[in-house]
DNA sequence: TAAGTTATGATAGTATTACTATTATATTTG
DNA sequence: CAAATATAATAGTAATACTATCATAACTTA
């Protein structure tokens, strides 16, 4: 419960920026638009100059906030998968049957973002796309030990753990609890990513069908009789 | 087996180049030295300039060969995933039982790149690591779908449907054999990733793990009486 | 082998990016 | 109200991602 409370501001390692955005009304516009921004026009194109011009502020304002863009990510990344963990946590806490927790939480992980507006500046839905289409790069760089070092990616990793505990909660023996977790958290992104752009390559085409298909793929793997 | 020797000079979408680089000593100089070099200092450090340098030959020359370096990375990627399906249907072809050929082609697509010189100028370790590393890349973009058109990732789709058909001969019920594919492919790349810079998200380290880990999640979910 | 063609190399130049630095002007706080 | 702090405006730099031009080298073929 503690940890709970403790995600409902979702604590961001304070290491990725340089001035909480969350202290002030140009932090939060800065966090605000450049989820519009990146949705709209990728990543790569998105620049502290853009952004700055849009939120009729200045390039260097932005920079009093975040280091440069690669920051900018790992913070709303971070936000983002605090914020699933935050709704994990609730939306399992009093669910007895490890089975049924499971199953809860694939749901809540591996199933599209509907609209939720608890945090006023943040559009979760479009943040979601923006992990769907940039998370990897946030640690898919020659900087990644060190970053991983300094605490960057703790929620993620949080995360995953939490998935893979409620694994092996269900089957003990299981051999590959955290491999299994990670997959269904990456692979429901790339799921998401294949229905939109490589239709052929995924058979997730309904709404409901990337939680359907890891459900299947955790529970067979699962106090299975062929294994071991 | 004429797909196979088709696949023996490891046929490249004619766009993805302006100049076919293995037609030229410089072209493969180019080739055989961007993987290195990528390799040694990731992606977005890379650029034409230095490969110039590198190669005793000029910027502007490489430029007569790939229009920009995410041409580059594609030309790579698609070449790398040709050779694998290359092997796979090499190793595959000649196997009758279904359950023995999926068994082979997943341990062929799992396990991580062995020394292998059957292209001189190509170094597939290396390349493998680069596919690791830098493969998300090139189709996490807002072009992806004009570039999908244009046909750069035919090859990796049909690796992908090769499995998936591979799946499907196993258990012709299962509803997901293109998303299990697609997960196996990209999901193993991922757990490489992984045991070098997250080892606590996964359980495969022993070398042969990501195999037997991917190949206890195929099975488990084929002919199992809990589905359908 | 001379003449034409094509490939490569060298150099220069442009627009954009990713910043840093400085100074001016608001805004907040004590 | 004064002092401190936040923001805005401007300028500047090094690097990137190219494009263009021209010279020269190497290969081709008549």
């Amino acid at each position: 419960m503690d940890k709970l409370l403790q995600s409902v501001k979702i604590g961001i390692n304070e290491k990725i920026y340089i001035k909480d955005p969350e202290s002030t009304t140009l932090g939060r516009r800065i966090v605000e638009e450049s989820i519009l921004m990146i949705n709209a026009m990728g990543f790569e194109s998105f620049n502290f100059k853009k952004l700055g011009a849009k939120i009729k502020s200045n390039e260097s304002s932005v920079y009093r906030y975040f280091e440069n863009k690669h920051k900018l990510l790992l913070y709303l990344t971070s936000w983002y998968w605090g914020w699933v963990e935050y709704k994990l946590v609730f939306a399992t806490h009093n669910i007895q049957d490890p089975e049924e927790k499971l199953k809860k939480a694939l749901a809540l992980v591996t199933s599209a973002t509907k609209y939720d507006s608890d945090f006023s500046h943040i559009n979760e839905v479009l943040l979601s796309k923006i992990v769907i289409n940039e998370y990897s790069k946030s640690y898919l760089t020659k900087e990644v030990d060190t970053e991983n070092k300094e605490g960057y990616f703790v929620i993620y990793k949080r995360l995953v753990n939490r998935l893979s505990t409620m694994i092996s909660t269900v089957d003990a023996a299981y051999t590959y609890p955290s491999s299994l977790a990670s997959t269904v958290l990456e692979g429901s992104l790339h799921q998401h990513f294949l229905k939109d752009h490589f239709a052929s390559l995924t058979d997730c085409h309904e709404k409901g069908d990337p939680t359907n298909y890891f459900t299947e793929l955790v529970f067979n793997s699962l106090n299975n009789k062929l294994n071991g």
